[in-house]
Parts: C-alpha cells; structure tokens; sequence
DNA sequence: TTGAAACACGAACGATCGTGCTGATTAGGG
DNA sequence: CCCTAATCAGCACGATCGTTCGTGTTTCAA
C-alpha cells in the first residue's frame, strides 16, 4: 500500500514475493471453493491441501478464520469484477449496459468462473442469517451491483430506451430476481436452458438486445 | 431388517407415545434451525440442547445424521403444505389459484414460518453443489412445487385469463424469481418493502388480482 | 555477503463433530 | 398387573475443527 519513509513508520510487515504468491493461490482456491463448501464448511486443512501448503503454513497468512473469510470476499469481488463488471462497463451506459450487465453474468454463470454459480448468491445464501462482519461485507457488495444496475435503468429510462414506468429500483429488482434465479437453477440442476429462460425474460423486461 | 413373523407383518418398530412426541418436537426444531444453521451446521448437540433432551437420547431415534436430514425436509414439507399449497389450493385453479400460490408464500416469509425464509430455498443453496440423497429430496420437492405452479398457469390460459404467449413454463420460471428474489433480500435485510416490490412484480406479470 | 525478517513446517492444544454402547426408566399390550 | 421393549441419559471413541507455538529455511535489503 504504502511505505512513507525509511524512518518513521514501520507499519505492516513488508512481504516477499513468494509470501504474495502464496497468499494469491490460497485465495484463489478459497473463493472458487467457497462457491462448494460455503464460506463456513470450507476448512482450513482442506484449503490447505487444496494449494499445496501445511495448515499451519496456510494459517500463517491470516489472523483468524474470520480473516480469511473477508480476504476470500475480496479476491471473489476481483474476479467477479474482472470476469463481468469491467467487460460490462465497455458499453456504453443506457440500455446496452444493462443488457451487457445480464448477459456477462449469465455468461459468468455458463462458463462456471465459479463451480457454484455466482459466489455472492451462494455465500450471502448462507451468511443471511448470521450477522457480523463477512454478512457485511456482502451485503455491501450487493448493494453496489444492484446500484450498477440502478443507474444503467434510469439512464436507460433518461435516453428514451425504456418507458418510466416501472421506476428503475423496480425495474432492477425485477431484472436481478431473473438472474438469481439463473444461478439457482443452473447450479441446481445444470441445464444451460435454465440460464436461457432467464434472458427470455429480460427481454420480455428489457426489450431485444440493442446493436 | 425384519424378523420374518410368525402371524403377519408385525414390520417396524412399534412406536410409543412420548416417543412419538419427542421425534415431532426434535424435527419442529431441526426444521426451523435448518433455515438458520444449514442442514449441515444443524449439529445433533445444539438440536439436542435446544429441544431439552441428550445427544444421545435425541440422536437414538435416526440411524445417521443423514436419516435425521431427510425426516427434517419431510417435515418442512408437512409445514409447507399446511402454511402454503393448503390455504392456496381452496382457490379455483387457474388465475386465482397462481395468485393465491404466490401470495400465501410471500405470506409465509412475511409471517416468518421459518426463520431463516423459505427452507427449499435455503437448503437448496446448501446442497447444490452436494449431490446425494439430500439434494435429490429437495430437487423433487421443488420440482412438484414449480409443477404445481405451472399447473395453475396452464389452466389460466386455457380459461382466457392469461394471453398465451409467455408458455406456463416460462412463465413460471419468471414467477418463481420473483418469489426467490423476495426470499433472498427480505431475509438477507429484513425489509418488508422488499416483498411488496416481489408483488408488483407479480402484478406486472399476471395482471391484478382476481377477485 | 550477511543478518533480520518473512515464510513454511510439524506437533500439539482444547473444543466439537457424528456415532456407538450400556444400563436405568417407563409406557402399554397381553 | 407384569413383562417386553421403546425411550433416553451417561460416557467414551476417533476424527476434525480453529488456533498457537517453536523451529528451521528462504528471501532480500543494507
């Protein structure tokens, strides 16, 4: 992040390159694994076997379970960003990145970025219910997107693109309840036709695809 | 498995009273925690505690925890058809039936029959991604539940009250994310408004309510 | 090149998990 | 009323959980 002078400050432990290399396939296997097991049920040895590395080694990288659950959070966000967010935001706001939005996600879901559809439906699923600070930070999260989505609808609905009407929380409410329901389905029962359904019906919402 | 009966089929255990009442009191917890814990955090300990018997004593009247998981979605399912398809099915079929399905389960998150939402939901987003009887239990189950409403849906078009375009299937997939989409954030925050906003959903999708 | 710090390991801890066994208590059909 | 068996508690097991500690090994800055 920062280190500000030689002298004062010794801050945060400086890091070696192999440590963030560690550090990165632990948190890659933990986010993809968390989508299977749950934040909760994915343990510590068998994160630890996955990557390649001792418990103790593993363990080493963080301050508690908690920790760990919060950084697998983050680097689920960085992919998640990467692999929907960031290819979505190259067209242009309005309708079309509201449909670019639906479709990467769908695309994410198809091409299984994570074994258990989408990571943030999966583990909010199951951190509903048990407040503290990994329920946060999704809850968080989640407002984001659905705030992405928020304002590609009103400024679809500025540009003409989309009637009034529905105003635009209502309008995501709906588009996002289709693509939870992809994800269940799809990871439920595994049938891509379940991830059709759902843009059939974004484009009973949205209408056809622009371009 | 059975002694093979000098008269005739004296088959399983016969049962006793208490013991009957104590099995009903463990799987009423266990269905409610299970929306709460998961189905698999749901440990026999904590169920045992809860329902004032032993680990033991509790643990005595299933041979495995996964018997245990399996008479805990029987007996949700007993819940949910008293709480849901019961009231629902007094309507006539068709467009006021579809309604009345609709409405009795957001009915049932609003009331909080089950802490944690609706329990097919919620375990359901357990054991996705965990093949095996568990999973298998709750696919079937909520395939009769998605027939039921596609039953509904099939015989409004047939009465007229619905156009015919959007096929029931597809149809009810569209319901059904609306109905998941209320489960996921009205248990996720807690804020009745989400649910109200799953119902103008519905309206946009079948018209008013009847009636 | 050297020395301090980051890194990774093995071993062990207390707690909790699911699961058996044994024996006392008690309900209920003959 | 009695006797069988259903019920349930106590105890203990091996496994696994998150977590800590001490000890070598490796990196990298001075």
């Amino acid at each position: 992040m920062n280190q500000p002078t030689p002298t004062a400050a010794p801050a945060q432990r400086r890091q070696r390159a192999d440590g963030r290399r560690s550090r990165d396939a632990i948190l890659d296997n933990a986010a993809r694994l968390a989508t299977v097991e749950g934040l909760e049920g994915l343990s510590i040895a068998r994160l630890a076997e996955r990557t390649g590395m001792s418990k103790s080694g593993l363990y080493a990288h963080f301050t508690s379970k908690e920790e760990l659950q919060l950084a697998t959070i983050e680097r689920a966000q960085e992919i998640f960003e990467t692999e929907v967010l960031r290819p979505a935001r190259m067209k242009p706001d309005g309708l079309r990145r509201l449909w670019a939005l639906s479709d990467e996600f769908l695309s994410h879901l198809e091409r299984n970025v994570f074994p258990g559809g989408c990571f943030f439906a999966a583990v909010g699923a199951e951190f509903d219910t048990h407040p503290g600070r990994v329920k946060e930070r999704i809850g968080v999260f989640i407002e984001e997107w659905v705030g992405e989505l928020v304002a590609a609808a009103a400024a679809a609905q500025r540009a003409g693109e989309l009637p009034a009407d529905p105003d635009p929380e209502q309008l995501t409410y709906e588009v996002d309840a289709l693509l939870l329901m992809a994800h269940a389905a799809y990871t439920m029962y595994g049938d891509p036709a379940l991830l059709e359904r759902a843009r059939v019906g974004l484009a009973r919402l949205l209408g056809p695809r622009p371009e």
